[in-house]
DNA sequence: ATTGTTTTATACCGTTTGGTATATTTGTTA
DNA sequence: TAACAAATATACCAAACGGTATAAAACAAT
């Protein structure tokens, strides 16, 4: 059975989510998420410890829905070699979501919790940890199917791309520019069909 | 003639910009300033306009500090080939000043301004235009000189090295190891010495 | 319909916020 | 050293902050 407070509470998540995101911890007042929301204080800190529980939260709903996106991509295809494809693919498509929920949510966490906030860095690693060893397990796997030469470094190549998508996502977002993304892609593309 | 209030003007830059760059312009209050500078509000107020001019005079003298380096760097050499590798080796000692001034002006100021203030947004904007143009502009004397191939796209090398580069240094920053930047310039170093 | 429980709204708390008016101090010039 | 100007400290402001106690309302079970 679910609750009133239940759906409330995943109402106010998806309302505040892209605000905490936007704007960072400190740059979110409570009454940016009673305005958001149409709710009062007590509807909210009567399903919620605090602010900080609020943003830990928002925070991974906010991955979630990439991750879920990801997901989606990746399995239109059986073959590791053409995920690493889709997966350049998904975020040939990210600006949509920037754009909605106020950016990426590891970049903008990761720079607002880095001098302030150790539970939310925290989750922000391993999301970055997850991601990364994700490329790095599609490549393995690519390896053992016999798409991928023996001798690549599945690890090294899993970082190595996932900081060309960072670095993508940042200046695109910075820049208010989807063409840097959309060449870091072509690059991995390219080193996916050259030295895979 | 340097007046006493440029002097402490000076002082106050120099002690409140790593506090703007490391909690950001919501994250940092008066108090945190005037405990920094061991100044008063009445000192601060009467050398600068208010809190927004005082950060934006932050991130310049940031920036300005990292640019410096970065030349001083660049002037080891004059061969543009050269002063390409020189630019990588400025980032592998990167991290000392991240630590010391709580991270890269550009990404943070970059996250941070991004839904807030269009100032200092696009001042952001003109710093990573000019670094990435400024990579590019290497590129281009390198050709010239015959030490780089004449079919190379300077302005697109240019920018994929930037986006190694940020992705490199946000990773490196978020996730407190800077084996990830150390990889980044090796790549870097790797395509320089292939395909230019 | 009544009761008891869950959920939300209201009103308030002490503290901190960015900013200012003014008093005090410091520095300079005569 | 007296007088004036420049620079800093003090004291204060209204508004906003995160959070809480409690009243009102909505809901569920009988």
């Amino acid at each position: 059975m679910v609750t009133k407070a239940e759906k409330t509470s995943e109402y106010i998540i998806q309302m505040v989510a892209p605000i905490f995101n936007k704007h960072g911890y400190s740059g979110t007042s409570m009454s940016d998420l009673t305005k958001a929301t149409s709710l009062t204080k007590g509807a909210i800190y009567g399903n919620f410890k605090n602010k900080e529980e609020l943003a830990i939260l928002a925070f991974t709903y906010n991955v979630q829905r990439v991750v879920d996106q990801i997901k989606v991509h990746l399995s239109q295809t059986k073959s590791p070699i053409q995920q690493l494809y889709k997966l350049t693919s998904f975020y040939r498509s990210y600006r949509a979501f920037t754009i909605e929920n106020g950016g990426c949510p590891v970049i903008n966490i990761g720079v607002d919790a880095n001098h302030d906030n150790m539970i939310l860095l925290v989750k922000v690693r391993e999301v970055i940890t997850r991601l990364q060893r994700g490329i790095a397990k599609m490549i393995l796997a690519g390896i053992e199917a016999g798409e991928i030469k023996e001798s690549v470094d599945a690890e090294k190549y899993g970082r190595y791309f996932f900081t060309i998508i960072e670095g993508g996502v940042f200046l695109m977002t910075t820049m208010d520019d989807d063409g840097f993304l959309t060449e870091s892609m072509d690059r991995i593309d390219d080193i996916i069909t050259k030295e895979l």
